[in-house]
DNA sequence: CGCTTGATGATACGCTCGTATCACAATCGA
DNA sequence: TCGATTGTGATACGAGCGTATCATCAAGCG
């Protein structure tokens, strides 16, 4: 059998069978000999084209975070015009976990972050963290101009406020992943606390302001 | 040796030995032999005063659930007299990481909040679950009280409130245990949204209000 | 006093994990 | 054509885990 193979799409079937553990039994069920099992494949396949188990949680993770980008894209794309409410928005409702694709990312993106809690060997440079802060200073871009186009009020922090509603969607993320509540109802936290943020900009009064459905 | 010994004295020091070991090295670590040694005990030992892994855990998190409610109310009696805004205020800085025993506390329950996760044995009836959800009605029915005392906008739900600051401050608490930022910034963050919903209540203008520092 | 019983130590069992080793088949360059 | 290289299988190894077993030692009770 032994034909010359194509090894990015092999490696790329076994990180994605990582991931789909990952995101069913959870990421500490992602045994070497589990991947290989899901994959279809032997496991000195598995160690063959990832020599160590780091390798594999690294490789896995990179295609989790291009399959999270092209969702939060795809998102923002399908709210129409692309506004800065729209992007922030857009962002923040694709990675909270409602539908079923989003429950999967989430899932198996939580389990990487929890690997980050505890892992000595520092998950590379801990690559975890600066995905986050990307989209939080991404956020808060949005929030700015949001703010110059007179759609947010002009006391608002622009960076803490991004740091909020990020750190907000991640926590409604872990409610609804814990079973605590459904992802609609977390869905209608969010959207309220937006709705807060980006009001109109005609009146005097804070209150009776338009309320957002979606 | 064997004195008549107090059984619970022995349990909760064992106990205790977990909780140390679940935030520092993290829950994952906190073999059997593990917590044996930082307890200063034998292994048999701890398989005696608990007969499975899982009862150990089960009281540890009871420990732990003790002295995270003990320290919540240790932090709303510092804020001086006992109000609504006070009970907000005090709740939720309480159990986000900002000193070394807020750091403590949190690693601790994170660690636990992890397993729920993705736990077969469901860890007892989802035992998690229902201290976050207490929590949550809690604050809910003091938002609606300082509602009542015109502290708070007329427009703000305080159920979806209170689940969005609960969700915030874990949400701020994960970043600060995965490194994303410190305590002190987090703190920022939160306070920024609870100074903008604990407004005064004699304006029209909600610009340029007074901004809490503590 | 003696004997049951509570408390403790030493050690073993069975399992699963990540990783390593050895053998071998298919392919390709010369 | 043939040897070197690439891909694949079967299996082993050592460590760590939760748990179980067996023996023993100190009390308390009659």
């Amino acid at each position: 059998m032994p034909k010359r193979v194509d090894h990015e799409q092999r490696r790329r079937q076994i990180g994605e069978a990582l991931l789909r553990i990952a995101s069913t039994r959870g990421l500490q069920s992602a045994t070497m000999r589990e991947v290989a099992a899901e994959a279809g494949v032997s496991l000195r396949l598995v160690q063959y084209y990832f020599h160590t188990k780091e390798q594999l949680l690294l490789a896995a993770l990179a295609y989790l975070a291009e399959q999270l980008t092209e969702r939060v894209s795809a998102s923002i794309r399908a709210l129409g015009p692309v506004t800065a409410r729209t992007i922030v928005y857009g962002t923040l409702t694709a990675v909270l976990p409602t539908d079923e694709e989003s429950v999967r990312l989430t899932r198996a993106y939580t389990g990487f972050y929890t690997l980050l809690f505890s892992s000595e060997a520092e998950m590379a440079t801990r690559h975890g963290a600066t995905y986050p802060d990307k989209l939080e200073s991404l956020l808060a871009t949005h929030i700015a101009a949001a703010q110059e186009a007179g759609e947010v009020a002009a006391d608002v922090d622009p960076a803490l406020t991004a740091a909020a509603l990020l750190a907000l969607t991640n926590g409604l993320g872990s409610s609804v992943l814990g079973g605590q509540r459904d992802g609609a109802t977390a869905r209608r936290i969010l959207d309220d606390q937006l709705g807060r943020l980006f009001h109109v900009n005609d009146a005097n009064s804070d209150e009776g302001l338009v309320r957002r459905d979606e």
